[in-house]
DNA sequence: TACGATTATATCGTGCACGATTGATGTCTG
DNA sequence: CAGACATCAATCGTGCACGATATAATCGTA
């Protein structure tokens, strides 16, 4: 009864995982943007000025990750990284003007993959729902 | 209308697959394994003597990524990688002893990460099965 | 048989993810 | 107020993933 990869839930995760990934790339690329760059763009637009533990708690990581992709980010002028005067700890991120814009270009790009998928709204909500579920029972968002 | 990542299937996703990553690293970390070699070790389990390309499909992943991963496991001594004698452009996968019984000490991963997710039998299988049609209807596999 | 495709694997460069550690700033308490 | 402690970001090392490219073996066909 050995298991294999295709019966395993996990694999199943992963393997789609980067099936979306690749679904993002092409849609993504024509920007400059990488997928976890896209997802700091639409935090950073919806909620502009966050710490870096602030965008880590909405995207699940950490400065090991986030300090050198927002290096990247603040090299192509899309965003400025700059310390709390009140709290010198804290790094507050901004987006430029070029970071809006690129934000607001890439807002078709969910419809666009939503398209790619064949499924209904309703049912990547419920999809949606279901891994968020799954997700915050192994792994409990902090703060 | 700005899209938060929190909105997105595929930051569930994305999310998802890292909790699940990070839920199975304490349990393979006593065997000296990362995730995808994990997998690797349980495909050649089921079958053995694949070709890098098999393993490949089976794990949807191609040589630039499986190369490098199979030379550590060589160098772990948990299998041997030996070019087919019949096409030299082949390389075929075989398990050590020492290999075969880290699958067998591996066989009760899966077990212990279905109770960390608190989801019966049938909800994981049926979570699976979406994702894998999301999945091959994003990227078919080859062959 | 010779030579142009095709196939299989390997290599290289870049970016993401994460454990462990460091250093600087801020807070709390005796 | 001083020293212990906590917090925040940065750094380092390792491994995974992937696009692009290279190299060697094999195949097909003229």
């Amino acid at each position: 009864m050995t298991l294999t990869p295709s019966d395993m839930l996990c694999f199943a995760l992963h393997s789609t995982a980067h099936a979306v990934h690749a679904a993002y790339a092409p849609l993504l690329q024509p920007l400059g943007l990488t997928y976890p760059q896209y997802l700091a763009i639409c935090a950073l637009n919806a909620a502009d000025g966050l710490t870096i533990s602030q965008l880590g708690a909405e995207l699940r990581l950490e400065s090991n990750t986030l300090t050198p992709l927002l290096k990247r980010m603040e090299a192509a002028g899309w965003l400025t990284r700059s310390r709390d005067t009140r709290d010198e700890r804290q790094v507050r991120l901004r987006l430029t003007d070029a970071g809006r814009d690129l934000a607001a270009r890439a807002a078709s790009v969910p419809r666009s993959f939503a398209e790619k998928t064949g499924f209904r709204q309703s049912e990547i909500a419920d999809l949606r729902d279901i891994l968020v579920e799954l997700r915050d029972r192994l792994k409990p968002a902090k703060a």
